[in-house]
DNA sequence: TCCCAGGTAGATC
DNA sequence: GATCTACATGGG
């Protein structure tokens, strides 16, 4: 991977990376605050960054960004860090039946989002499709949260951060579609600002207090407590189980409906610290084949 | 009209 | 403990 600085000194063209498509790994499912703008090419919000990007084969064009932001910012979000082709071969070695499902989107790669962000977008998703969770995210972020710039025309706005999230009251999600959700974001802003739970912190004491201290949040039970763990704080060894999971582990593996403690056991077992990666593959895998 | 959606809390047994 | 249901909203 190389970076190069346009003459202008506003775009950034990334060269050769591997294991990475820009599509697969925004439109997976594990993340909401994005738009596709065009073929391979897409706005993101990420804090209070805004980028454009399009990816033409191993090459990444960031529009309207400096290289600094590129390498303290972006290149962090994407994971471009890691090594996937050893972590796919991993997946491999664990199980070979994981080849159909990674195949279909190897250029998966999972994101470090924001921790705020990411636990108040999953509260919302309990229960509604993935367009329905991206435009109340969009809506709250509008309202609530900063102007970023504009793309196209478009006006892009942060998620609001924490000091923003305490004026947000609970009639305040409603009118932003949250319905019943509404109580618990009020709850999880409330829970962020104490001691001992900032990401930092939640990222130290390790995966099962982590996961303890996101329980007590209303709203948040095993599966989105490990959404948060795998998608924001870099526990990749998290193994959200969810209808689509449960579904595809129920066909692979068990051949009956199979509680979702069970599978995650099992998972545990199978994957190990690579469990994160795996689900995502199989995530996406088995949404792409129900349509 | 009915059923489902990246689930969870509270009630009931 | 393990199961059952209500919960807002929108789309098929």
């Amino acid at each position: 991977m190389k970076i190069y600085e346009n003459d202008n000194g506003k775009d950034i063209i990334v060269k050769n990376v591997e294991d990475f498509n820009i599509r697969q790994t925004l439109e997976c499912g594990q993340c909401f605050h994005f738009d596709k703008i065009g073929e391979m090419e897409y706005t993101v919000v990420y804090k209070k960054y805004l980028l454009q990007i399009r990816q033409s084969g191993k090459d990444l064009y960031c529009i309207n960004t400096t290289k600094e932001e590129f390498e303290t910012v972006w290149r962090p979000y994407f994971d471009l860090d890691r090594d996937y082709g050893r972590i796919k071969q991993a997946l491999l070695d664990a199980d070979d039946r994981l080849k159909t499902a990674i195949r279909a989107n190897d250029g998966v790669r999972i994101l470090n989002q924001d921790f705020v962000e990411t636990l108040m977008s999953f509260i919302i998703s309990q229960n509604k499709q993935i367009p329905h969770i991206k435009k109340i995210v969009r809506d709250i972020s509008e309202k609530y949260g900063d102007c970023l710039g504009k793309i196209n025309g478009n006006s892009y706005y942060a998620f609001p951060d924490q000091i923003q999230l305490k004026r947000i009251t609970e009639e305040n999600y409603r009118e932003c579609k949250a319905g019943f959700r509404a109580p618990y974001l009020v709850d999880a802003a409330e829970k962020i600002i104490e001691e001992g739970f900032d990401s930092l912190h939640l990222k130290e004491i390790g995966y099962d207090n982590a996961k303890e201290k996101l329980l007590c949040i209303r709203g948040v039970g095993e599966k989105v407590a490990n959404c948060v763990l795998l998608f924001a704080l870099g526990y990749r060894n998290a193994f959200p189980v969810d209808v689509w999971m449960k579904r595809i582990m129920e066909s692979m593996y068990f051949g009956e409906s199979t509680d979702p403690k069970k599978i995650m056991e099992f998972a545990k077992e199978k994957y190990g610290g690579y469990g994160g990666y795996a689900q995502q593959y199989l995530f996406y895998y088995a949404r792409e084949n129900s349509r």
